[in-house]
DNA sequence: CAAGGTATGTCAGAATACTGACATGGGTCA
DNA sequence: TGACCCATGTCAGTATTCTGACATACCTTG
């Protein structure tokens, strides 16, 4: 008999394991920025515009996997709230490049290290090499998922 | 000089990878699901009865990695519409044990199919060891995540 | 048996993210 | 130059998910 049905068996499913692993690292994220009040994607963002200062709101919009108007309203209230600062013309084009200011960078501070040790909660029981593998793995699901959009 | 601060570098955390790696997904089963009518949330939900029936309302929400309210909004959703079906009244506790209804298993049928082309289109460049090493390192992260809860 | 603890279903309100739409700036190309 | 095309910022409305709260049912434990 077997089964009946040729559906995706979550047992075995990668994908599913996929969802279970990315929800299980933002809840995670989620319990050490709130006593610092912060969401995950207020600490995305800031943590984006620390590595890459100039970064404009559809760049922050794709970085943190959100959309561009949904990146905007994070950005007007992070910038209420003086953690970063817009210029209020385009030196060129639309796009307004942001930065952190003083307090952005030092509220991040905290929070980067709370990330960083979720982070290196989720990788203690994974070798160095374990490490690079996942890397390596994760990647080609990444590229596979982008090069063929759909159709083929 | 190198780098003033210790942040967690985004061009090398597996944390932001998974993150990526899980909205890549996301996206490509949205882009098969539209165009039946089904969001990702009303799929899981469907997928995970065909595999187990009977899972009640917050079963159903761990599996599905939602709020058991979140899954009871969509619950009722999904009874007004008859794919699934709740006794009026729970055989033992409070649990109402779900089913699909034969017009929820049709609807899943070519659901479960486009999804399972994602999932292999995701997967096309592994070979069959590698994705059993991606499995293994995915549950190895979960696992450390959920067995280290915060404190230590 | 009584009391506390845990799990469940559900309602209500708030937060978050999305889709749709529009105007603007810059580049390409005939 | 002028007509397209694409990317961007932003406003508005909708959809989705969450947190908070409450009542109920079972299961211990004293």
């Amino acid at each position: 008999m077997g089964q009946e049905r040729a559906g995706v068996d979550l047992e075995t499913s990668l994908g599913y394991l996929l969802k279970e692993a990315s929800s299980a690292l933002r809840a995670a994220m989620e319990e050490v920025l709130r006593p610092l009040g912060m969401s995950v994607t207020h600490y995305s963002c800031l943590e984006l515009l620390a590595q890459r200062p100039g970064l404009s709101n559809s760049e922050l919009a794709r970085g943190t996997f959100v959309t561009r108007q949904t990146m905007n309203v994070l950005l007007q209230a992070l910038e209420r709230d003086g953690y970063v600062t817009r210029p209020a013309e385009a030196p060129v084009g639309k796009a307004l490049p942001t930065r952190l200011t003083p307090s952005g960078r030092r509220s991040l501070e905290k929070a980067s290290a709370a990330v960083r040790s979720v982070e290196a909660r989720m990788l203690a029981g994974l070798s160095e090499s374990e490490q690079s593998e996942a890397f390596r793995l994760l990647q080609g699901m990444v590229r596979s998922l982008r090069d063929a959009p759909e159709g083929a």
